[in-house]
DNA sequence: CTGTTAGCGCCTTCAC
DNA sequence: GTGAAGGCGCTAACAG
């Protein structure tokens, strides 16, 4: 059995109310006590038991973290980011992955609620109807990224139709006639939040080249690669992510074609490993640590202040690399 | 304020202990009381407050897992397979960094213990005198990952002894006559636990070689690496982990030295991004995902039933990549 | 079957 | 300065 705050009053013959004064300094308390306390407290090792505090104060200072998985280099590197912001503030993490399933998504922010965290910073798929109703219902602090789910709800991310529209500029600049575009399946949206997705797509759509583009939004897009002569037209591969630009390179490479001088290939998102990975990758770069601490930041400000988030966009560009 | 039990008590018109009763159907309870109950619990949108129940019970169903960071993948990958695998078992995760800082480390596993988690998973880097004492004290169920922190202490891990003693043997015996062993600093053993760092090194030392090894552990491992003639001798540069040997192919590619005909690497850990580096590397492979779900078996067996929890050796095996 | 009640450990108000 | 006591929301033992 733990030692609690009563074990020390006890053994200190006084109150536990005179403990709480001397473990907590608060309230005017004779020196002497207030030594003796800390002493006994230090020699029974006492740990304050913070599910009691929590419970007593309707205050748990823990951040729901809700993101798809940690396989993407993008997630790990934001929590990375926001555990570090999150200490120093004093909160605490509360980490769930709902690995892309609408319903895992509920139940983990249903756990959270039940948790009771104080604030909850959410990546979503779920695209159910009255889905920002049902978040907003649980009253605490709310902020999503990657995906938005309302115009009522807090996002922070960049601006993805323009960031995509930007990169889709350059490559048209450099002087391809044909983009390849690769997104995962935009039919999805039938059952997914897939917001961020559409923009990029749609900043995409916003560039008309001389050629035709191609549309490869299939989970088996090296596949549909496979189709295509991809040499004809002088052919640029703009990917809406990195993980899908390497794989795109892999199957250049295996395929011996060669990048950029018979294809060139664009990514998004501009991971860690890109520095490892050869030709270096054109991509579209934008601060991971910036979102992470805007998001603790407006989080912790809500929960002690109950001031409204903002939007936040963040700046993104272009990094030039060897592969266009 | 959040509705509670009582709140659903007055508007059915009964007791506390009976909506208790039907919520978590308990004991016996006349059949419409409890469908009204659910319900006007459904219709107030209740949800049960985890943290009062915990401290009532004294147990959070929380696992606290402590790691240095997310940048390495291998971090990423055994909390994705943790969260899962403790999902399925009805528990959650609470998650903190170290960022390699053993005073971060003892405030991490302080702050784990006040907020009452159930077991602990350890990836420690303090090697203070009396520190397995210390974790021992706080008597909850207890695992360690990568370092080992004693033998009282449930270890899970490779043998990186054995491992790394086999990757030499294995350049060995591919003809080559001197090795270059890159590691993180030996010398951090004063001030770090680096159990697993020099089990490496020690299996590494077995193995002689017919010219010498030379060892670099520095931080700047790539400038020393520059200091010396790596054409010489028929060189192998052996790397204590992956992400060494992605710096050094690198280095290499920058110095254009062809590999593996002028220089062989091998690396350690098999991460994921291997698959999109080239030359493919050749690594010492083990399952990270085994090694998660075995920790988040053995300390729920051991929080549910005060079993001992064993070590385990997970096996290894070296991945023949074309680096060598 | 159901109501009452005593805590879990902490904080906080109110008296003295 | 200090003690006594109530209560956060839930569970569980005990009555009835």
């Amino acid at each position: 059995m733990a030692v609690t705050i009563k074990n020390i009053a006890d053994a200190c013959n006084v109150s536990r109310g005179t403990v709480d004064r001397a473990l907590n300094n608060r309230g005017k308390i004779k020196p002497e006590k207030k030594e003796l306390i800390l002493a006994t407290a230090k020699k029974l090792g006492y740990k304050p038991n913070y599910i009691a505090r929590s419970l007593k104060k309707g205050k748990t200072n823990t951040i729901g973290i809700i993101v798809f998985n940690l396989y993407n280099e993008f997630f790990s590197s934001l929590i990375n980011y926001m555990e570090v912001k999150a200490k120093e503030k004093d909160y605490h993490i509360d980490l769930a992955l709902t690995h892309y399933d609408k319903d895992i998504e509920k139940k983990c922010v249903e756990n959270m609620i039940k948790r009771q965290v104080d604030g909850l910073i959410l990546c979503s798929v779920n695209n159910e109807k009255d889905y920002s109703l049902w978040l907003q219902n649980f009253n605490i602090p709310l902020i999503t990224l990657a995906n938005k789910v309302s115009d009522r709800i807090p996002y922070i991310s960049v601006d993805n139709k323009l960031a995509m529209k930007d990169a889709a500029q350059f490559v048209h600049n450099k002087g391809y006639n044909r983009i390849i575009y690769i997104s995962p399946p935009l039919a999805y949206k039938s059952t997914h939040n897939i917001y961020a997705l559409k923009q990029r797509f749609e900043g995409f759509s916003q560039i008309n080249m001389e050629h035709k583009s191609i549309i490869i939004d299939s989970k088996d897009y090296i596949r549909e690669l496979e189709t295509i002569n991809i040499l004809e037209h002088k052919t640029v591969i703009l990917c809406s992510s990195d993980i899908y630009a390497l794989e795109v390179l892999n199957y250049l490479k295996e395929k011996k074609i060669k990048i950029p001088s018979q294809v060139g290939v664009m990514g998004f998102d501009n991971i860690n490993m890109l520095k490892y990975i050869e030709p270096h990758l054109t991509t579209v770069s934008y601060p991971i640590e910036q979102i992470g601490a805007i998001a603790i930041d407006s989080i912790s400000k809500a929960i002690e202040s109950d001031d409204k988030i903002q939007n936040v966009v963040i700046k993104h560009k272009i990094i030039q690399g060897e592969s266009l």
